[in-house]
DNA sequence: CAGGATCCCGCTAGATACTG
DNA sequence: CAGTATCTAGCGGGATCCTG
């Protein structure tokens, strides 16, 4: 198969990824990851059930389609669907099907995925942390410019 | 004025925030903050120039707006003015004006911008860093499903 | 249960033109 | 230089209906 010509090119080229570049792949990749629900289902993936309870760092436990669509409040089928295809397509996610009747769906966090969840994990949790301060300048920018 | 009940009502519900939920703010936040320009703003405002230069850690220094459209390649202006706006009403950058003729307008990240850049700069490197394995992962999604 | 397929609205991002 | 204003096309994303 050609993958291998593929990596290889790619090899070569490792260290010359620039989001700041418009037509560089790493600014895509970067639109990609910078999404809301990306960033929720892989902090849930990762063990986080919303506020931080006492497992610091639970094993990724796999959970099923229904779980994440219940931990992620308001997620429309379409945007959960094709947000896990898209971490699964990046190799991010990986999805079990277990032929039961009905069917049943796990998806779990791989590797590549779960040093990712560390990134998206300080983004949650940043925005959970300075929520009031992030209101309370609001505030005076209005007060100042209304 | 009313800004001191505003922020008393916020501080006692400082630790309720959580993103998880729809009707929470801090998931509008988290919707803000998972933005393209959003990250390559506080890592540019952050010293980095693109790549890992030299300067670990430099100081932010301020950057006037014609040097960050250039920095950030391919953004129009509507969306760059949008960033800086919204990025200086929640009190993460600095707008500072300098009535010379023609006008200079510097911007510069607060602290607690500074505190968000860490975060942004993890998933600009983390995009820049992996790259190669999702564009690999990729390949074999679509080879395996076509 | 875990989606696939469609329809369709809204709003956002981009292009263009103008200004203090 | 550092924006503002306006217009429009496109698609992101929700709602709805259907299925293995």
């Amino acid at each position: 198969m050609a993958t291998q010509t593929a990596a290889q090119r790619r090899e070569q080229a490792k260290v010359e990824y620039d989001a700041f570049l418009a037509q560089c792949p790493s600014r895509a990749l970067l639109d990609r990851i910078s999404d809301k629900w990306v960033v929720l289902v892989l902090c849930a993936l990762g063990g986080e059930g919303g506020r931080d309870e006492g497992t610091p760092a639970a094993g990724p436990a796999p959970l099923r389609y229904s779980e994440l669509a219940r931990r992620l409040a308001g997620v429309s089928q379409k945007m959960l669907t094709q947000t896990l295809r898209s971490l699964e397509r990046d190799g991010l996610v990986t999805r079990d099907v277990t032929p039961t009747v009905p069917v049943t769906v796990a998806y779990a966090l791989t590797d590549l995925g779960l040093s990712l969840r560390e990134v998206a994990q300080g983004l949650r949790v940043w925005a959970q942390a300075n929520m009031g301060e992030v209101l309370t300048n609001r505030d005076a920018y209005d007060a100042r410019t209304s």
